[in-house]
DNA sequence: TATAGAGATAGATACCTGTCAATATCGACG
DNA sequence: CGTCGATATTGACAGGTATCTATCTCTATA
């Protein structure tokens, strides 16, 4: 079935607009919705924050966790971890004394099928 | 096969580093290859720009095919196809009195094997 | 209740970026 | 050779962002 889809994606969920680019072209509306997400994403550090939650045992991983990764303050790591959150690309849980992270399946797959079907030309 | 891969990934090739962020922590110098491609495609404009060229026929587009789709100026959209075409995302031809984008199919076998394997966790 | 540790928030600063108007470049064609 | 049309480059400006230090909040526990 795939998402739905076509151009007009769902204006409520970010991550339903996913049509692959190479599709067709994608719409202004639909830009402006996908783009935070890359946006996100499109930090050395960001990138290394979501790698590091998906491949830590378990699929999670609490700040503890990720702060000796970086030569960074806690607040800029913590400030990386909101935008994440905030574009919808982590879900956070707190347990206890800590917050754990975890990546949200749906944004992942979002940004796959963006790029799906564009590596493989003619 | 995939792409030889592992962590240490072709410091030559920006578009050969891209082991699923899922699959392994991504070292800092991978992510500070991967992440200009990302933030190339992070912004509503040159998402559509990606898009229009990837959809439009023959896989290839002129800037005067490209200008009438957006409400901004002309030096714009050409700044921002630099910026796509300096990442490595678009190939860049003139013929005569136009220039012609073409996407990277390397570039968007880049993307999408990022985020292999973290659409669908356990 | 006081204390300690995990994490978030606030405010400041330096840098990056998207946009435009103006101008330059480059190729076709009288 | 001069002009025109298609893109690119330059310079300026407004808004965004990554980082820090300092401080706050919240939870567990002595």
């Amino acid at each position: 079935m795939s998402m739905s889809a076509g151009a007009g994606c769902d204006p409520d969920d970010p991550l339903a607009c996913c049509t692959p680019l190479a599709r067709e072209p994608m719409s202004a509306a639909d830009a402006e919705q996908v783009a935070p997400l890359l946006k996100a994403v499109a930090d050395p550090v960001r990138l290394r924050l979501l790698s590091l939650v998906l491949s830590h045992e378990g699929g999670e991983a609490c700040v503890c966790d990720l702060l000796p990764a970086f030569d960074l303050s806690q607040p800029t790591i913590s400030h990386h971890l909101k935008v994440l959150h905030d574009a919808g690309l982590l879900d956070r849980e707190k347990r206890g004394v800590w917050v754990y992270y975890r990546a949200r399946p749906a944004a992942m797959a979002a940004m796959l099928s963006l790029f799906a079907d564009a590596g493989v030309p003619a």
